[in-house]
DNA sequence: ATGGTTTTTACTGCGTC
DNA sequence: GACGCGGTAAAAACCAT
């Protein structure tokens, strides 16, 4: 499961490469032609303008004195994107002095304090707005990966502004707290992923996804109960192509378990995976430990292990 | 850091098709 | 002989202390 994901990624980020190379019209297939007048990108057959961005933003990379260095050099620093406006805000310095170098009046100076205080919020709230604009752009990203609906983006995203406001982020990745965010979201909408199932569609390591969420939800008091194991069920049951009625034995051997306290300290997925093969055991459904194993990312021997203890606990309390 | 618990990995044996 | 299943031992991961 996880091999085939990592498998059609990369091809598909060989596909990208070779696109890059040879370049075809995403329109009509047609051949694209780099127009350096206009400093567009377009098709040959079609029309279509493909890239308007054309601009050089670097220095000019001759200049044999200094008029013609003069003519040819552009304006300003070049634009980087590893500032969240590209360089491109304005800083108020903070040396009371004027173009000059000439020290300011005492009105001039409390102007410039007033000005600098302004100019800070404005730039970080804008800073604020664009990182939010990418973490919600992350968000969508994994739980479409993931399969989940609409209601949980929303919660992820209010999370994630939410520890934006708090200002959890410094120190932590965009990207972590985004997982972080979907992670808990799915979770409070029962209809949890695994933290495998996460990390494989983040950026981040498992790791750093674990130690992040729990920073966030402690910080935020964020409500996670521990996952029900039942809410897996569902999934995994159609993942296999099981019946409704194997799925309604998962359950009720789950809750069985549940009243004899025989689940503690073990893996929630496990136990639903467990319940998943030993229901399809019990309808005479067709499933092999293999395939439970694959769709819930669990080892045959847990589930086998689990599957035990849920059939012994069925033993010691009837069935009602 | 440490020790206890759970999960995983890897391997082996058994029965069946 | 391959497959599904069961078990075991040792390694790894996890958690609370």
């Amino acid at each position: 499961m996880s091999n085939t994901n990592t498998r059609t990624i990369t091809a598909e980020a060989e596909t990208e490469q070779e696109a890059d190379e040879e370049v075809a019209c995403p329109e009509c297939g047609g051949r694209l032609v780099v127009d350096d007048e206009h400093g567009e990108t377009i098709c040959d057959d079609c029309g279509l303008v493909v890239s308007e961005d054309g601009i050089d933003r670097g220095p000019e990379w001759r200049a044999f004195d200094a008029a013609e260095k003069d003519e040819k050099s552009r304006v300003g620093a070049p634009t980087t994107n590893m500032m969240h406006d590209k360089g491109l805000s304005t800083n108020i310095d903070w040396r009371d002095k004027d173009a000059y170098g000439n020290s300011l009046g005492s009105r001039q100076r409390k102007k410039m304090q007033r000005l600098r205080k302004w100019n800070e919020r404005f730039r970080t709230r804008d800073s604020k707005e664009r990182n939010l604009k990418q973490a919600l752009g992350e968000i969508d990203r994994m739980a479409s990966a993931l399969g989940l609906p609409e209601n949980v983006r929303e919660t992820a995203s209010v999370i994630y502004r939410r520890a934006l406001d708090e200002n959890l982020l410094p120190g932590r990745s965009i990207e972590g707290v985004s997982t972080s965010a979907v992670y808990a979201a799915a979770r409070q909408a029962g209809v949890p992923r695994s933290l495998d199932e996460i990390a494989e569609v983040s950026r981040v390591e498992k790791s750093e996804i674990a130690r992040t969420y729990r920073y966030v939800v402690r910080e935020l008091g964020l409500e996670v109960k521990p996952a029900d194991p039942e809410s897996y069920v569902p999934r995994f049951a159609s993942d296999l192509g099981l019946s409704e009625e194997a799925q309604h034995r998962a359950r009720k051997l789950l809750q069985n378990a549940k009243e004899q306290g025989v689940h503690s300290g073990k893996s929630p997925v496990g136990l639903a995976a467990a319940a998943v093969y030993a229901a399809a055991l019990l309808t005479n459904e067709k499933t092999t430990q293999a395939a439970v194993s694959e769709v819930a990312d669990i080892s045959e021997v847990t589930i086998r292990n689990r599957y035990h203890e849920l059939l012994e606990a069925e033993q010691g309390l009837p069935v009602a």
